[in-house]
Parts: structure tokens; C-alpha cells; sequence
DNA sequence: CGTAACGCCTGCGCGC
DNA sequence: TGCGCGCAGGCGTTAC
């Protein structure tokens, strides 16, 4: 469920309660993506710092300099209460500390829980080291952008999802942000001139910047770590919704499939 | 090197 | 009502 919006929402529902915050234990499930790397147990005692995101990973720091990365996958989520029902068959990550327990929910475990003695600790490293700009930051410029668009021979859509010129964009929001843009999915990077790219710039700020402010809606199921519901108030121009017509010109939603995955736009709307 | 497919899992909705 | 199938918001790894 969680692409940028979800997870900077996600954060900033516990970040404040979970600062300062003295772990007591940790617990893990069944396996996640990939092994914690380290005892939990010997997590006891840390103290939490703070919580960062970069991309779609959550970065949990303790008061050693060392962190746990927490990614979302397809359907993870968070939640930190003081109060949490027993731990359900799809809990795999529990921690425990003196302000309340924080609980990784994940059905299909594609998240993952990953402890890093430091941020330039090759595991970590490894997971944050090739990651694009941050598309709510300045350094995300249109420049910049522009280059890569051009530097790459690949559909614009997959690009875009391949989070190397631009981190955060997911499967929904990727057709959303090009619908708005007015640009054909299928249009190879490399073709798109100054005009669209800056349109699609500035459409891929607008759309993730007003997904955060609104709390992360989704347009499906979402709840932040203190379990209020995204607000759906984003609705879809195109994502799921082949064959209904544009909210713009009224023609039929078409659907494709790229790299695997379901593409949605408007062919009267995102022309080449 | 860049690009494309694979696989990790479970749950859900659909058509029969 | 039950069953099998295809699909689902991510992304590192593997194979060209």
C-alpha cells in the first residue's frame, strides 16, 4: 500500500511520540525480506533518536549512531500505541519501549526490519545508496530531472517507478503524476522536451506534496501509526479505472501492462 | 554498462 | 457456497 505519501505520513504520526523513547524489547515474527542482522534482544536498553525517511524507507534512529531501516513493502504498516491488541498472525516486527510498542503489520511480507550499525554501514549502505533525489526536497531540480529524463531510453513510466531520477513515486501515483502531465506512459524518456518535463516536474511535487498534507490517501486502505485513516480525498483521475471515463474529455481509461505491472491513462489526454 | 524479467508472500475479488 | 485464477501499492537480484 505505501508509496511516499503513506510512508512521510506514516512518520510523521509517531516520529514526535517516539523520540526520547527507551526501548525495552524487540521481538521479530516470521521472517521478512530480509533477517534484522543482530539479536533483537540485544536492542534493549537503546534509546530511540528520532525518525528519518529516505525514499520509502523509514530510518529509526537509537542513541548509539546505529539505526534500524524499516520498509513498508507492498503491505506493510506501522503502528505505535501504548495500547496495541495482542499481536495477530501477520505482526512480524514488535518493539517495545517505555512510551508505548511500535508493530510492524505485513501480510505478505515484503517489508522488512534491518539494523545498521551506522548510516554508512555497508547494509544500509546498500539499501539507501542508489536511491534517487527526494522529490519534496530542493535538491529535487528541474534540471536535474530534465538530464535524466533524457538520459534514458526506457518508457517515462518505468523510469519513474525505477526511482533513479526521483524516489517515492510508486505504481499509482506514477500514472496519476503523468495523467496531469498530459504524457503517454509509453513515450521513451529520452523524448520528452523541456515543455512536458517541466510540467511532469512540477506535477510530480504537487501531487506527493498534497497526498502528505491530506494524510497519505491512497485511494485504497491506509492508516498512519496511530491508526487514523488516510483521507480518500485524492481521487484517482486514472489509477483503477479502465474503461470509465475521463474525468477530463470523457473518453474510455485505457489500461496496459509495463514491466509486469498495470499502467492506466487517458488516450485522448497523453498524447506521444 | 543499461534494460527486462524474476521472485519473495498472502489476501482478495472475480468468474464459474 | 466453494474453488481456482489472476491480480495487488516494492524492489533487490539475476539474466541477458
Amino acid at each position: 500500500m505505501p508509496e511516499l505519501p503513506e510512508v512521510e505520513v506514516t512518520r510523521r504520526s509517531f516520529e514526535g511520540r517516539i523520540a526520547g523513547a527507551q526501548i525495552r524489547s524487540v521481538a521479530m515474527g516470521k521472517p521478512l525480506r530480509w533477517p534484522l542482522g543482530r539479536d533483537p534482544a540485544s536492542l534493549a536498553g537503546r534509546q530511540v533518536m528520532g525518525v528519518r525517511r529516505r525514499g520509502k524507507y523509514l530510518l529509526v534512529d537509537l542513541d548509539d549512531g546505529s539505526l534500524l531501516l524499516v520498509h513498508l513493502g507492498m503491505s506493510g504498516s506501522l503502528r505505535f500505541a501504548g495500547d496495541l491488541p495482542e499481536p495477530g498472525v501477520h505482526d512480524h516486527f514488535e518493539m517495545v519501549t517505555d512510551r508505548g510498542t511500535l508493530r510492524l503489520h505485513d501480510p505478505r511480507r515484503f517489508g522488512a526490519v534491518v539494523w545498521a550499525a551506522h548510516e554508512a554501514d555497508p547494509v544500509a549502505h546498500k539499501l539507501l545508496q542508489n536511491l534517487g533525489p527526494e522529490p519534496l526536497d530542493d535538491g529535487f531540480t528541474f534540471e536535474a530531472f530534465h538530464a535524466g529524463l533524457r538520459a534514458s531510453r526506457v518508457p517515462v513510466k518505468l523510469l519513474l517507478l525505477s526511482g533513479k531520477i526521483v524516489v517515492g513515486v510508486g505504481n499509482i501515483y506514477a500514472s496519476e503524476v503523468l495523467f496531469l502531465a498530459g504524457i503517454r506512459p509509453t513515450a521513451r524518456a529520452s523524448s520528452i522536451g523541456p515543455v512536458r518535463a517541466r510540467r511532469l516536474h512540477a506535477a510530480i511535487r504537487e501531487v506527493l506534496a498534497r497526498a502528505v498534507e491530506r494524510g497519505g490517501s491512497t485511494l485504497r486502505d491506509f492508516s498512519s501509526a496511530d491508526g487514523n485513516a488516510g483521507h480518500f480525498q485524492l481521487e484517482a483521475n486514472v489509477y483503477g479505472r479502465e474503461l470509465q471515463p475521463c474525468r477530463v474529455c470523457g473518453t474510455p481509461i485505457k489500461l496496459l501492462r509495463q514491466g509486469q505491472r498495470s499502467t492506466f491513462y487517458c488516450p485522448r489526454c497523453q498524447r506521444a
